[in-house]
DNA sequence: AAGCGAACCTGGCTGC
DNA sequence: TGCAGCCAGGTTCGCT
């Protein structure tokens, strides 16, 4: 579900609950998601305060009064709830009901004031974690992630560096957390149909020679401007709900490729494609990808 | 070492 | 209507 803009949407629905307030109560419903809490989770969060609420590529980090961050990954179908007096702030698919939770309610963290967040996974490929701050870096879970594709570094000469020599495909490439950090199936999809180059073509191929410069610089503005836009998009719909739910928001409306097998290309008008590459869908246009 | 495919888990949709 | 089969936005593991 979650790629970078969809958790920069979580973070910011969540951002006025949390952050700058004290966390009374944790409950902890489960031993463990896609891997077991850490050890004393409950107590290590109960009493503290949330002095920050970050995101790093997927990850959401809340920093802690007692030093610890508490790091939380969405997976697939990670969703955050905010409850206030038992009513759901946000527009949501499901409708928590008085007396009984919905199933996959994982973690409910109680605010000072009352305020509910509730972490809900069906799937259970999110997890979390507590590090203490001064050793995050070298955790596990940030030390092997790439640049941030939102920052000021990524350009077509950074591309060319990262991507050199690997005859892996590009969509692989760039789905590759190690290189970039934050970038999923759609938003590949979406940044290649964008640049006009082909999902299939060897990442080591962007080159410095002629005309492959510049379709490395196309590309790096491709990344860049599908990701801000749909924070965009996410961030449009935060106006009036909280929609923390991870969801795509209305920039699933804004899809060139993605799900589209069939439809004609923006572009040039060729039917989009679908093909599998490392066992996840593929969209794109044969036609005008190269 | 890089580059695949499979595995993790549940739910929703499609087609027979 | 029922049910098997396929698909899903992520990451990690293990095998070539």
């Amino acid at each position: 579900m979650p790629e970078l803009p969809e958790v920069e949407t979580v973070r910011r629905g969540l951002q006025p609950a949390m952050e700058g307030r004290l966390i009374v109560k944790v409950e902890q419903r489960r031993p463990d998601l896609r891997f077991p809490f850490p050890e004393r989770f409950v107590e290590r969060i109960e009493g503290q305060t949330v002095t920050a609420l970050g995101r790093r590529a997927k990850y959401l980090l809340a920093d802690l009064s007692s030093g610890d961050v508490l790091i939380m990954h969405l997976g697939m179908s990670g969703r955050f709830t905010i409850l206030e007096n038992g009513q759901a702030v946000q527009q949501g698919e499901f409708v928590h009901q008085a007396g009984g939770l919905p199933a996959h309610d994982h973690v409910i963290f109680t605010m000072e004031g009352g305020t509910r967040v509730i972490y809900n996974d069906a799937r259970r490929f999110g997890f979390m974690d507590l590090v203490p701050r001064a050793t995050l870096p070298e955790s596990k879970h940030m030390k092997g992630l790439g640049l941030e594709p939102l920052g000021n570094v990524l350009d077509g000469e950074t591309l060319i560096d990262l991507f050199a020599q690997k005859k892996t495909p590009l969509k692989a490439a760039l789905l590759d957390q190690s290189l970039i950090a934050g970038l999923g199936n759609i938003y590949v999809c979406e940044a290649l149909h964008r640049a006009g180059l082909s999902p299939q073509r060897a990442a080591g191929t962007l080159t410095r020679k002629g005309r492959m410069r510049e379709k490395a610089d196309t590309l790096a503005r491709a990344i860049r401007d599908v990701l801000s836009e749909a924070v965009e998009a996410g961030g449009s719909t935060l106006r009036d709900y909280a929609h923390t739910d991870g969801s795509l928001g209305y920039f699933q409306h804004s899809f060139r490729v993605y799900d589209r097998e069939g439809e004609a290309c923006t572009r040039c008008g060729a039917p989009i494609k679908r093909l599998v590459q490392s066992g996840r869908s593929t969209f794109y246009c044969a036609a005008c990808q190269k």
